[in-house]
DNA sequence: GCCGTTTTCGGCCCGACTGTTTTCAGTCG
C-alpha cells in the first residue's frame, strides 16, 4: 500500500474511533499521523526499511507498527475490526453537519440507529427529541443536516470561493461600521479548494455588521447568529462564517480564523512554552484574565512569539514556524515575476481565440513572451494537429514575430500526448523543429497500473526535444483523481534530463500540487507557470499558478517563466 | 496514541454558539 492510500486508512481509523466513542487523544493521535505521513518528503520505503518510522514526529510504536504492517501486506487486522464493529450507515452519519461521534455513538446505542435513513425515521417520530440532552431543536437540525449533505457536500473551487467572497467582502467594507473587513480562513490561504468562507471585521457596531450579514439577499440559511459571531448559508451552498472584533483584537482574530488548524495548534504550543496563551483574542500571559498583550498586525503578533510574519499560504502547519524562527522563510514567488507562459491553446484546437488575440491578451498583462502549444494529432476530441497543420502554425508564428517587433514575442510550440506506450505523437523532426514541446497524458492514463503510467511518462521525459511535462497527475479538483503515478520518479527522470515540471494554474486542475514540490525543488527540477488558456482571458489564470508556487514555498528563481525573453530563449537553446 | 533540559504518568489548543440545561456537553473551526 503506498502513502496516500495509507493516509487514507490512518483518518478512516480516527473517523471510526469517534463512532465508538474512544478518547478524543487517541483520536487525534491518528489524524496528526495521518498528516505527519502525508507531508514527509522522503520516501516512504525507505523509513520502513531503515526502521525510522517512530523518527516522524507524532508517530510512536503503536502507529509505526501499523504503517509498517499496511505498507507491507495493505491489510491491517486493527482496522478490518474496526470497520466490521461500525456499520457503514454510522460512518456515513459522521459526515453530517453538527453530528460529532459522541452523538452518533449514544444514537446507535439507545435508539438503535444504523444508517441515515434510520436517523431520519427516528427524527420525524420524535425518538431523537425524546432522548435526555436531545430536544426539538436537536431534531430538526440533524433533519436539516441530512438534507444539506445531500445537497451541499462539496468544496467549491478557490476561483469559484473567490466570486463569491468578493462582493460580501466589499459589502462589508462599504458599511459605516466597519473599520477593517478582510477574508480568512482557507480561501486567505489560496488552497486550491475552499469548503466555507471566513470574514473577519473590526468594529465596535458588531450588531449592525451581523444584521447586515444575515439579512443579504443571497443568504438561503442562518445556521447561526449570535452578537459577535454568525454562520450563513448561501445561495450556491457555500458556507460562510463572520466575525466581528474589536480594532484591537483584530490582528490576532485575523490570524486565528487564517488558520490552519494544524497551523494554530503549533502556534498556541509555542506561546505556551514561553509562558503565553494564545486565542482569537490575542496574545496573555498563561493563565491571564484578558489582559492580552498589544500588537498593531500580524506581524507583531508572530514578532510576540519571535517569529518572522508568516505569509497566509504557508500557513499550513508544516515547517512554517521553524523557518520564522530561524529566519530561513522562502522569498516567495510574485505575480508581477511572471513573464510569459508556454502552455496556451488558440482555435487551431480547442481554444477560442486566435494567435493575434491571445498576443495582444499577453501584451496588454505586460509579457514578454508567449507559447502557443496546441494540442497533438491524436486529441481528436480537442481538434488536435495533423504534423501539416503545426507546420503552417510555425510559420505563421515565425511571420508573426518577424511583422511586430515591438509586441509580445511568440514561441512555437506543442502540446504532444504521450501515446500509450512512452511515444510521442509527432515524429522526431517535427518536434525538433519547434522552439520547445510540451507533453503530457490525455488518453488512457485511467485505465493502466501505476508502474506502467510511471514508465510511460520517464520515456516521454527522456526524448531530446521534450521541455516540460503538463498536467503531471491528471486530475480534476471535485471531478476526478490523479492517474496512478510515481511522482517520486517522475521527479527524478525530471532531473535526470532537464526537463521542467508544469504547475497547471487552471483551477480546475492546480497540478502539480503544492505539496509535491519538495522533492522537486531538492532536486533542482524548475517549475513552470502556465495557464492552459483557451480563450485570451485565460491567461491570467497564471495567478492561480502562483498561489500554488508559494505554497509550495517556491520563489522567483525556482520558477522558468520568470526569466525574461533573452533568458528564456537561452533555456530553451534558441539563442 | 504520543510525548518528556521540570515529566515515563498525566497531560494533550482555545473559545463561541447552540440546545438543553439551570451549569454544561457537544460541535465546530
Amino acid at each position: 500500500m503506498n502513502r496516500d492510500e495509507i493516509v487514507e486508512v490512518l483518518e478512516e481509523i480516527g473517523v471510526l474511533l469517534q463512532i465508538k466513542g474512544e478518547n478524543a487523544f487517541k483520536i487525534r493521535a491518528y489524524e496528526n499521523g495521518a498528516r505527519t505521513l502525508e507531508r514527509m518528503t522522503e520516501s516512504l520505503e525507505t523509513l520502513v526499511e531503515e526502521g525510522r518510522l517512530q523518527d516522524l514526529d507524532g508517530v510512536g510504536k503503536a502507529l509505526a507498527e501499523k504503517v509498517e504492517t499496511l505498507f507491507r501486506t495493505g491489510e491491517l487486522d486493527f482496522y478490518e475490526k474496526l470497520k466490521a464493529e461500525v456499520p457503514d450507515g454510522l460512518r456515513k452519519m459522521a459526515e453530517i453537519s453538527g453530528l460529532g461521534g459522541k452523538s452518533i455513538h449514544r444514537l446507535h446505542k439507545e435508539l438503535g440507529v444504523e444508517s441515515i435513513e434510520s436517523l431520519r425515521e427516528a427524527c420525524e417520530s420524535g425518538k431523537v427529541a425524546a432522548l435526555k440532552g436531545f430536544g426539538d431543536k436537536s431534531a430538526s437540525k440533524i433533519l436539516n443536516g441530512i438534507d444539506n449533505l445531500e445537497r451541499f457536500s462539496r468544496r467549491e473551487l478557490l476561483s469559484t470561493a473567490e466570486e463569491v467572497a468578493f462582493p460580501v467582502l466589499e459589502g462589508l467594507r462599504g458599511l459605516k461600521a466597519v473599520e477593517r473587513a478582510e477574508i480568512a480562513g482557507s480561501l486567505r490561504r489560496r488552497k486550491e479548494t475552499v469548503g466555507d468562507l471566513d470574514f473577519i471585521v473590526a468594529s465596535d457596531k458588531p450588531e449592525v455588521v451581523m444584521d447586515w450579514f444575515v439579512d443579504r439577499e443571497d443568504v438561503e440559511e442562518v445556521i447561526a447568529h449570535g452578537k459577535t459571531k454568525s454562520s450563513v448559508r448561501l445561495g450556491g451552498g457555500l458556507q460562510a462564517d463572520l466575525r466581528v472584533v474589536s480594532g484591537i483584537e483584530f490582528p490576532a482574530a485575523l490570524h486565528h480564523f487564517t488558520g490552519s488548524k494544524d497551523h494554530n495548534v503549533q502556534m498556541r504550543k509555542r506561546a505556551l512554552e514561553q509562558g503565553l496563551s494564545l486565542s482569537e483574542w490575542g496574545l496573555q500571559k498563561k493563565g491571564g484574565d484578558g489582559d492580552y498583550q498589544s500588537v498593531d498586525d500580524e506581524a507583531g503578533l508572530f514578532a510576540k512569539l519571535g517569529l518572522e510574519w508568516i505569509p497566509p499560504e504557508l500557513r499550513e502547519g508544516g515547517r512554517e514556524i521553524d523557518m520564522a524562527e530561524t529566519d530561513t522563510l522562502p522569498q516567495l514567488l510574485q505575480l508581477d515575476d511572471i513573464r510569459g507562459a508556454l502552455h496556451n491553446h488558440t482555435r487551431a484546437s480547442d481554444g477560442r481565440g486566435t494567435l493575434k488575440e491571445m498576443a495582444e491578451e499577453a501584451t496588454r498583462l505586460g509579457w514578454e513572451y508567449l507559447g502557443i502549444a496546441d494540442h497533438s494529432r491524436s486529441s481528436f476530441q480537442a481538434n488536435g494537429l495533423s504534423e501539416e497543420r503545426l507546420y503552417e502554425q510555425i510559420d505563421e508564428i515565425r511571420r508573426f514575430n518577424e511583422e511586430s517587433e515591438d509586441k509580445v514575442h511568440l514561441f512555437a510550440g506543442t502540446e504532444c500526448d504521450i501515446l500509450k506506450d512512452g511515444s510521442l505523437d509527432f515524429s522526431d523532426e517535427l518536434l525538433a523543429a519547434l522552439d520547445y514541446v510540451v507533453v503530457s497524458i490525455h488518453q488512457g492514463g485511467f485505465g493502466q497500473d501505476r508502474d506502467t503510467v510511471t514508465k510511460r511518462i520517464v520515456a516521454a521525459m527522456e526524448h531530446p526535444s521534450v521541455t516540460l511535462l503538463a498536467h503531471p497527475t491528471g486530475r480534476v479538483l471535485l471531478q476526478r483523481d490523479p492517474y496512478p503515478v510515481d511522482l517520486a520518479k517522475v521527479i527524478d527522470a525530471a532531473a535526470a534530463n532537464g526537463k521542467w515540471l508544469e504547475i497547471n494554474a487552471h483551477p480546475i486542475r492546480l497540478d502539480l500540487d503544492w505539496r509535491e514540490w519538495d522533492r522537486a525543488r531538492e532536486k533542482g527540477v524548475l517549475a513552470c507557470i502556465n495557464p492552459d488558456a483557451h480563450r485570451p482571458e485565460g491567461l491570467s489564470y497564471v495567478r492561480f499558478g502562483v498561489d500554488v508556487a508559494r505554497k509550495a514555498g517556491l520563489g522567483a528563481e525556482a520558477v522558468a517563466n520568470t526569466r525574461n525573453l533573452a533568458e528564456m530563449k537561452k533555456l530553451l537553446d534558441l539563442s
